[in-house]
DNA sequence: CTGAAAGCGCTAACAA
DNA sequence: TTGTTAGCGCTTTCAG
């Protein structure tokens, strides 16, 4: 591959001048600018990012962990974060945590060797302490949150979300109302119970424990807390079921369909994260959608800002709002005595 | 950042020596070896690899650029890559073409001033001209191939799949049978498009190219395609519709729905490439699956093969084997006798 | 077995 | 406006 050294010899000119005019084209005369341009165009000339990181100590890269990007939710951040990045000349490196700390932190690991200028992180539970290898390098936690105190966040509006979700099932008229919730440290998942809890107090109803069971954000988690759920003896039963996430929505509407309950008669579901899957299943599901895109962008943009320049107050907490979308996975409950027509 | 130069000064040897502890454990004394390893881990040390790279002339790195990571397809190949390269301590760049020839361009281009020391693509119509810029990097075509001689190939086998599907159609007594294909310039869409085209003259049947209409491998082409087969005179209709990629099926399944015809009473659907959509919606759809992660894995194992030693004879082409699964999308066509209930 | 020194490709002082 | 030179952090000759 030519070097600038190539492009310098073939423009009669020295290395700094050819480095000079191509990327301070003000700093030299037209003439030679022209010359450079030229031998570079003609030599197929491409910089050298290493070489070029490790003299201005800037690698013009940032660092992204998500924790599943089979889940389209976290392709979507990504993809997000990627365009965004890519508009201000930032490469973003892509990372897998799997939901997994042990390999978050290997992740980390690798990314570090990179010297990312600074990462994006959908946190595993572990992430507090996984973090802790990269100080100095600005971060962005993107979707959730770990608490650790001076860290830009970037997330969804998690509690307005899952309270209009809850609302949306009482003022139906279900009082026995379920949920399916991710691992309790997780931030979203914490947020969603707890405004479900609010909402379902504010109207009155209360807070059965039975009727909440957790489970790790992936389908079968979601499979198997609703298939308990959904088993539960008649009149102790939840009528409606609030899940906490895409992936584990998937799960229960399978688990219902298993138990040949049919939606929104005999069971109304609201899931949390809009996507492809729910608006074409049937019956089109009722979620909480995200504006999971702008997530991304602005997780993306928020880094970037602060690198250019590198703030003093304390973090910002960008929140985007969520939107309670109505399809038709939702329906007043079953009156016991339509049960026995 | 702890630099080597940190570690050397603590544990009282030269940058050289521990250099050579850390990567060549066995060219240095026991006791200075672990008194560098010492010190490397008390500071915490993590290796430049910007400067590694830099020397060496080799980044670990492999580039790797997908058409759409919003298609699940194409996370899952990305999925499998990365971890492939991760077993064997390289690291995979991401990016996306959209299906653009000109992104794709400027992926490479990005690329290529990182060093990559491969590339594993799926090819968009442009790439053919725009990889001429990566010459001297060893290529894997992934999924999709360009016909650019002496580059290694990773693919389903297309052709076997094409011809279950339409076989199954013509055996439950369809005749007259859709497809929609994707572009033309795509090798997966010709090769899907000529099996389907074969096995139908093998069958006895004609090919009529009014029952063929192209898309864009997007869901809206899918759904824009599927519209126009299906508002075809009764008679000249379709009764069944193959269709070339996953993202197209999506689409096409919607028309038919919006156009009240129901499947697989009106329509027999068989979709190209499996997905969790494809076996949830209703009814769950019959399609040719493909072994997507291993698609990922096997381009990525290819490549670093290949880079450990460089093969001399003509270039691997690994194709491997789609299945048909039938589900609930495909039934035998309705009689006219019938249609008159 | 260890150290001194060179150099990967680039850019930023500094001089001219 | 241009050239000379040093040096980013690392590994690898080459001597000792």
């Amino acid at each position: 591959m030519a070097s600038i050294q190539d492009v310098a010899r073939l423009a009669q000119v020295s290395t700094a001048t050819a480095s000079r005019a191509l990327s301070r084209p003000d700093m030299v005369a037209t003439t030679t600018r022209d010359r450079v341009l030229h031998a570079a165009r003609q030599l197929g000339y491409q910089p050298n990012v290493i070489a070029r990181s490790l003299r201005q100590g800037e690698t013009r890269t940032i660092g992204v962990i998500v924790t599943d990007i089979l889940n389209p939710f976290h392709a979507q951040l990504a993809k997000g974060i990627q365009d965004a990045a890519d508009r201000h000349g930032y490469t973003a490196f892509l990372f897998n945590s799997d939901e997994d700390p042990a390999k978050e932190r290997r992740a980390i690991e690798t990314l570090r060797g990179h010297l990312p200028q600074g990462l994006i992180i959908v946190p595993t539970s572990g992430a507090r302490e996984n973090l802790a290898a990269l100080s100095g390098v600005p971060i962005v936690e993107l979707d959730r949150v770990t608490g650790t105190p001076a860290v830009t966040t970037v997330t969804a509006d998690n509690a307005a979300g899952a309270a209009a979700a809850t609302r949306h099932l009482i003022s139906l008229g279900h009082t026995r109302i379920g949920m399916i919730v991710g691992q309790q440290d997780i931030s979203t998942a914490t947020q969603r119970h707890d405004a479900y809890r609010s909402a379902l107090e504010d109207a009155g109803l209360t807070y059965d424990p039975a009727l909440v069971l957790p489970g790790n954000h992936r389908e079968d988690d979601g499979h198997r807390a609703a298939t308990r759920l959904l088993t539960l003896p008649e009149g102790r039963r939840p009528t409606a079921l609030f899940i906490g996430n895409n992936e584990m929505t998937v799960g229960a509407v399978l688990a219902a369909r298993a138990l040949n309950l049919s939606i929104p008669t005999d069971l109304s579901i609201v899931g949390f994260d809009d996507s492809r899957w729910a608006q074409t299943m049937t019956p089109p599901l009722t979620v909480v959608a995200q504006p999971t895109y702008d997530l991304g962008t602005q997780a993306a943009e928020q880094l970037i800002q602060q690198l250019r320049r590198p703030r003093d107050g304390p973090p910002l907490h960008i929140q985007l709002s969520t939107t309670l979308i109505v399809r038709h996975s939702t329906s007043p409950p079953r009156t016991p005595a339509l049960t026995h027509h």
